[in-house]
DNA sequence: TTATGTGCAAAATGTTTGCTCCCCA
DNA sequence: TGGGGAGCAAACATTTTGCACATAA
């Protein structure tokens, strides 16, 4: 494990309440990795075959799928088929995603919702917002001057 | 067919530019009819089974797959497994999803992104929105109260 | 008439599950 | 050492595709 990612690993492992297998240390290391990015399981599991010895894509599923109930992963869907993964920091909480529908670029942002949102559905609908994702589609700046 | 879903269909029809099957016109009206709802490809399926005559699983998802293209037909996922499917009218356009995390409840609202993020997107991003989704996840008033 | 659309069945894809053996705490 | 975890393969659900036949325009 490279050193760097020593630090963000035991903070989340103090969140995790699990049993520290080696799979599952190895699949946080992926994530930690590509903390910046959107992994299929199969992603995940291509990146850990390249660098450690396999692990079983049972595995990876029903890690990930502990890891998200927990709330240290994010669960995407872009659309195309695969569903996309990444860790749930700070950083990369409630952000949104600018996907271009030509060349399926995923960009992020965030900012887009009103700042009073949260009071705004407690108060009109009774609804508690624990998180959100917004998906906006369009045309990124490359494809339109194409 | 029943009358009220005329004129929409005809309204429809006028946009979609294809050949007009019985299949088309058929699912068509079960769209036009449940236009308040989030259908599957099985429950379209199902709907017309119960009303008209059998249609082929593959016809309903190639049928779908043109009229989302052709933006008649919003595809989301909810994140179970199936996607779902509602008319892209004005109405149905461009509003959140409040999801339920407790009981699944899917509740509609609008007016929760600033008036402003068109051009926000467009100038910091060079990013032209054609539309988006907003799926708001957390407790119902129902689940909060129970 | 002919390009397009349909149905069927088979295949592809992504994900989940049962069961046996393994290994962390 | 005991109970949760892993691997494998088989099952599963949803969606896509190839091909022969049917049909709207």
């Amino acid at each position: 494990m490279e050193a760097n990612v020593i630090p963000i690993m035991n903070n989340i492992v103090d969140k995790m309440d699990m049993r520290l297998t080696y799979q599952r240390k190895v699949i946080l290391n992926v994530l930690i990795e590509n903390i910046d990015k959107h992994l299929t399981a199969n992603d995940i599991y291509t990146l850990i075959k390249s660098k450690h010895n396999i692990i079983g894509m049972a595995t990876i599923y029903r890690t990930i799928d502990i890891l998200n109930k927990k709330g240290i992963v994010i669960k995407h869907d872009f659309g195309d088929s695969a569903a996309k993964y990444e860790l749930e920091i700070e950083q990369n909480k409630n952000h949104h995603h600018l996907i271009c529908k030509k060349c399926g670029k995923v960009i992020e942002m965030s900012g887009l919702l009103k700042d009073d949102f949260y009071e705004t559905l407690l108060q009109d609908k009774g609804f508690e917002c624990t998180d959100y994702k917004l998906k906006i589609f369009g045309y990124c700046a490359d494809c339109r001057n194409a």
